[in-house]
RNA sequence: GCGAUCGUAGCUCAAUUGGUUAGAGCGCUGGUUUGUGGUACCAGAGGUUGCGGGUUCAAGUCCCGUCGGUCGCCCCA
């Protein structure tokens, strides 16, 4: 690999759609996986871990093998062996994998999160990264509405707690399997008969992905796609009062939803519920959460039947729109002057960071130079020791934001700090 | 995969129709003050102008290629 015969060595750079985060960023990122986890545990959601890599036909299989979206945008590459790996464009073939291969329907039904990297080979561009992050939740092995009311109401919370406004969460349902194959000939039907006016993309979604043409952006197409037959002329009395049991019982729980009758999944695996959190902030990238009902899928990657709900929601995008976390990283900074102090100060970190303090010092520099670290790393309070301190038994303690300063007894500090909190 | 656009200091940007030694602000380091930050003043470090080639007496500036960023198209699980 490297060839010191050549001067010139390789640029220190990303690889292409992957970036680094640090300081505001990062601050937001964690401050929005922090948030999920708090709110998930709320709702009585379990982690989940699942692999970054999975065999390839893990996603090909649910994504549908022949098209592009398989060959062109999946970040797929071979191992030593020769299998064909993939990085994961999304969690739920994988947790739906794992459901299959560890048996996991004992557990069922599973309330499970995660969150972490997904990768996608394109090429990007505003809110598209090879690399990026999503929070994920799924509800495997319940049939029932409320397992998807719930599901839903969390990911509302979620939001609110986040703060991010100007979200409007919008409903649909593909009916169940009778109810989907029907509406999806009535719309083959009806695009048919007017097969010359369609965007030429439709047309071709005519004969792979006939629901698709409905979220076309084409001006074109609008006409047609609003003459199209909503979903509600086919749907079977199930489907229908499971919709309505859906939607009653976001209304029961305070969950504000508009129904968008154009609203779809592509893949024939998903049923019922399908919903979207729609941001008006975002243009074209509008979806901050989006989910729905996949009964299908366990059973097309080869287990039993498994009824399942899920969502997903991209981290970066939800860091744009939520509100700014109040960054306090440290509470105290120690300040110590002189070797002496510096040793001091390590059995203070201790006792502070022990009763859960964000506590730290300065390693180099002098006063001065500590003074102006102490002051950018946020810290609300300065904690001054020095060799005449060390002699008295005492402690210099420094409101940063007061700029006032005062003498406490060393053996005090920690109940003055902890009454200031 | 296709198209547009941009690459100058760690970051944000200057630099006359091509014309001396490529500048500024912020940040960083040090000092004014070897015990006081968030405000002041002084100084310093930091650049092969993305990389390679070409035109020219002369290229950050013009031309070609290449790599990379950004935005869009396709696609969006």
């Amino acid at each position: 690999m490297s060839d010191d015969q050549k001067p010139q060595r390789p640029k220190a750079q990303p690889v292409r759609g992957m970036q680094d985060f640090l300081g505001e960023p990062a601050a937001r990122f964690e401050h929005v996986a922090q948030t999920f986890r708090d709110v998930s545990r709320r709702f009585g959601f379990r982690r989940v871990e699942v692999p970054v890599v999975e065999f390839t036909h893990v996603f090909a299989r649910t994504l549908g093998e022949t098209t592009d979206v398989v060959s062109k945008e999946m970040y797929s590459f071979e191992d030593r062996n020769g299998e064909s790996l993939t990085l994961r464009p999304e969690f739920t073939a994988g947790i739906c994998r794992a459901y299959i291969s560890e048996g996991w329907q004992q557990f069922a039904p599973l309330k499970l999160v995660t969150h972490g990297p997904l990768f996608r080979y394109e090429r990007p561009q505003k809110g598209r990264y090879r690399q990026f992050h999503q929070i994920d939740a799924e509800v495997i092995g319940a049939a029932e509405p409320a397992a998807d009311v719930e599901l839903i109401a969390f990911a509302d919370l979620l939001l609110k707690e986040l703060g991010v406004q100007g979200v409007t969460l919008q409903l649909n349902t593909l009916g169940d399997a009778e109810t989907r194959a029907a509406w999806r000939d009535g719309l083959v039907a009806h695009f048919s008969a007017h097969k010359d006016v369609l965007s030429e993309e439709s047309r071709k979604r005519l004969e792979t992905n006939p629901l698709r043409i409905l979220d076309s952006k084409e001006a074109a197409d609008r006409p047609l796609v609003e003459a199209a037959p909503a979903i509600d002329a086919y749907m079977s009395a199930e489907a229908g009062a499971f919709f309505e049991a859906v939607q009653k019982g976001l209304q029961a729980s305070g969950v504000a939803f508009e129904r968008q009758a154009r609203l779809v999944r592509g893949f024939d695996y998903y049923r019922h519920t399908a919903f979207e959190f729609v941001s008006d902030a975002l243009g074209s990238q509008a979806t901050v959460i989006g989910g729905g009902r996949y009964d299908g899928l366990i059973e097309a990657m080869g287990g039993p039947h498994t009824p399942a709900v899920g969502w997903a929601g991209g981290i970066e995008r939800l860091m744009m729109l939520c509100s700014e976390p109040a960054a306090a990283d440290v509470e105290v900074a120690l300040v110590p002057m002189g070797e002496a102090a510096e040793l001091a100060a390590n059995g203070l970190l201790a006792e502070l960071r022990a009763a859960g303090f964000a506590a730290e010092q300065g390693w180099r520099g002098n006063m001065k130079k500590r003074m102006e670290r102490a002051a950018k790393s946020g810290a609300r309070f300065a904690v001054i020791l020095g060799d005449s301190e060390l002699e008295a038994g005492t402690v210099a303690l420094k409101d940063m934001a007061a700029g006032t300063q005062r003498t406490v007894a060393r053996a005090d500090l920690l109940a003055v700090l902890q009454a200031a909190r």
